[in-house]
DNA sequence: GTCTATAATGAGATAGAC
DNA sequence: GTCTATCTCATTATAGAC
């Protein structure tokens, strides 16, 4: 193996982590699974990071940014009602879930582990914290486009819609049920449009 | 230890098993870890489980089991609408979740590991059946008894309801904020009650 | 800096005495 | 049937050659 700079090896290390929780799951992903995933040696972990615990700190501050670069905001097509972009908003998350659904069975795996770790309840919330803050983006951009006003705090509703896709994945991961998912998704689509008002 | 039938032996590990990853997550549930909240030795659990898998098995079908008995179906006040018994039903829930966080969390945790064992995804599955089998039951008499229909089959109502209150579950989890499950509840009572039709 | 080799620990499972 | 003692293997982490 070349010399790599640490922050670079850090990075991959990280990737090959979420690549093995990814397929085989939290408990897989032993120090040995990571290191082979990267391609690595024992060693060359431990020269990088100090301890298994600590890989797992940083990959699920990682999951968390990358989620960031992963939304798209489709812009509406002109008529398109709040209902019309919310649906099709939880639609393309569900397309993304469907292209791979491993890696959201992986979040939310993460999550939970975070959840039961000392330091990680901290990180756990401000996953949720990211999420929230990227649903009011959306969810303000969404009312903009289509001339309506959120009857609440954008950010209640944000936390609304995040919980509606949260149920849904859990569902749909566990069920694999389409159509059952469609249904889902016209009644979040409905639902969170009946927050709306003229604006 | 005195001689115990194999299946008291049996569930004595399965719900020593069930306060382990209460406790501490499913990571944390080894052979020994249980055998130990079990105040057993390593050779009576081989008695009674032929290996840790077997258990792990026998604990999701177990904790499915108890959620049935967990579920409670208030009497609704007379001139009680439906939108008041929803919102009724999921405040008992997460009163429940109050009372027992790491329940609640254990057994998103145990959904999460059966989606991740190859016979597992078939029980994930059959605990999902189980919740929106119980939903069910409590919509259709919480219609009965205010005298409303839904306007689409029930079991389709009761896997509306169950997303709605794992995405609650997950929420409240993570940032613990009582107001912001209050907010939610509200969400869930409103948009669930307008898909009732007067009978 | 990177590797091989090797602690040191904890895991699941089993043997064999009682 | 139940226990102690042990086997075998996988794990995290480190030492030491290069």
């Amino acid at each position: 193996m070349p010399r790599i700079p640490t922050a670079e090896r850090r990075d991959a290390l990280i990737q090959a982590a979420l690549r093995v929780v990814a397929q085989r799951g939290v408990t897989a992903a032993t120090t040995r699974a990571i290191v082979a995933e990267a391609g690595m040696s024992l060693a060359s972990f431990h020269y990088a990071f100090a301890s298994h615990d600590e890989l797992m700190a940083e990959l699920i501050r990682e999951v968390v940014k990358q989620e960031e670069r992963s939304v798209t905001l489709p812009e509406p097509p002109a008529g398109a009602t709040v209902r019309d972009v919310l649906r099709a908003g939880v639609q393309s998350y569900l397309d993304s879930m469907h292209a791979d659904p491993q890696r959201e069975k992986a979040m939310l795996e993460l999550t939970h582990y975070a959840l039961r770790t000392p330091a990680g309840e901290h990180l756990a919330r401000m996953q949720y914290e990211h999420y929230y803050a990227l649903a009011s983006t959306a969810l303000a951009a969404g009312a903009e486009a289509t001339n309506v006003v959120w009857d609440r705090p954008v950010g209640e509703v944000a936390r609304i819609l995040i919980a509606l896709t949260d149920g849904l994945t859990l569902a749909w991961l566990v069920n694999r049920d389409d159509a059952a998912a469609a249904s889902l998704m016209d009644f979040a689509a409905d639902a969170v449009a009946g927050l709306a008002r003229p604006a």
